[in-house]
DNA sequence: ACAAAAGTGTTTTTAATACACCCATGA
DNA sequence: TCATGGGTGTATTAAAAACACTTTTGT
């Protein structure tokens, strides 16, 4: 988080909507923010990871700057998807006191280029995030929210959704090596739908760019499930472009 | 245009991809820029239709300003795509020189919110953006643009692409009555490609949503074609989720 | 031997593609 | 009657969907 003394840009902030998915569900990293208010009443929410942009900091950067503090994870996917500049989005008397308490200034109007970002949940960074004060919430069970918060994740949640239809990316919530059934579950649980097992794995292994290790699961009391990985590589050569409107 | 004595935010601003379609072209509104320097020099380039937002200025309504502004029109689809936040997108001097003299303050660093616009051009709108300073320019014929306004429009074309094969929103760039011809040209010049005719008519006419008018095209010198309208409730009733993952 | 999840094939249905001629009108 | 673009049908191919049992492992 920037301090107030720094030289930063007090109209425009980013926010960041972080997803992992751990224990079959999707997870959202959220800030725990406790702030005693004038009147002395302890008040404890959550708001996004997110900050003020520097004066010459580029958006993507603070973005990934913001991700980084955070997780200490870096080079991780992280898009754009919205901005958000409603005049009333800041209008809670707590938002608009902890704003004038972080930053030291009588904010009016900030608005927040929001980014959605995938991460690999580790133990590493599961431990980093929560130094930093941040806890991974099931995005099903997300507490009340700071500024209009809850609406960004709404919104990033439906963006995921259509770009994980539409694109692979859901290797990016997934370690390195992951078998099918991982990997089918997590569509299931973002997409809130059930899939045909077999018809999944006919689709998802037709594709060249998932490839079969030699390495299989082990200690699992069934038939152990071979890991794959997923080859950017060979994704970019083949991937189509498809017309399909059906609507 | 704001100008300098009002309340305005120097921060954040507005952007508008305007696309129309005629002459079966898909067509932008841009707006001329003539600007002589200090050294004399006279300089001619084009710029998006853009504006700051006033200070509590919602984006969206900025935007529809801007749009109503420019063209006289209300209640047009437009819709937030992206936003540009290079520190440097603002650095040609003629740029910079531009915006001091226009707003009369030095402008460091400006982000921008970006839309798109889809209009039905007609006369009365097409002369009243005249008026303005507009000019509709085919998007394979813009000229240098002012700013990062030609990458805008690059990545606008590319969301209105997207938008286009996933939603029925080919209608908006359309009269209220046109033929199944005039809608297949303008998704063959917009998404780039050519199709099949008796393919576009059996995938469009099996939609409920296409409603054949009685009347038909008069004074061509050919069979006349039948007049159809885009049903909006029809479509938002049967509208499906199509999941297909095919990447 | 049992529980638990992995992995596998075929049939049916639906959508996409490819392809060529007749029709209605104005000039 | 000719030129122009409108409008139509069928056969083929490809993809999606529906559906149930065998395999491998640990306990």
């Amino acid at each position: 988080m920037n301090l107030p003394g720094r030289n930063i840009n007090l109209h425009i902030s980013v926010d960041c909507v972080i997803f992992g998915f751990s224990t079959n569900q999707l997870k959202v990293l959220l800030i725990k923010r406790a702030y005693t208010n004038t009147s002395g009443t302890l008040s404890n929410d959550h708001k996004l990871p997110g900050d003020f942009i520097a004066i010459k900091e580029d958006l993507d950067l603070a973005a990934s700057r913001t991700l980084e503090e955070l997780t200490g994870l870096k080079d991780i996917y992280l898009q754009q998807f919205a901005f958000f500049g409603r005049p009333d989005r800041i209008s809670k008397s707590m938002d608009i006191a902890w704003l004038t308490e972080t930053t030291g200034h009588k904010i009016q109007r900030v608005v927040t280029a929001a980014y959605y970002s995938l991460i690999n949940i580790t133990d590493t960074n599961s431990d980093f995030a929560i130094k930093n004060n941040a806890t991974w919430i099931d995005v099903k069970q997300v507490p009340d929210l700071a500024f209009d918060h809850a609406t960004i994740i709404t919104n990033g949640l439906a963006h995921l959704q259509l770009t994980l239809r539409n694109e692979p990316i859901g290797f990016e919530l997934l370690p390195e090596k992951f078998t099918v059934r991982e990997l089918q579950t997590l569509y299931e649980v973002i997409l809130d739908c059930s899939l045909d097992n077999r018809n999944f794995r006919k689709k998802i292994l037709k594709s060249t760019y998932m490839v079969q290790l030699e390495e299989k699961q082990s200690g699992v009391a069934h038939k152990p499930a071979y890991y794959y990985r997923f080859d950017r590589n060979i994704y970019e050569k083949h991937k189509k472009e498809s017309l399909g409107f059906n609507f």
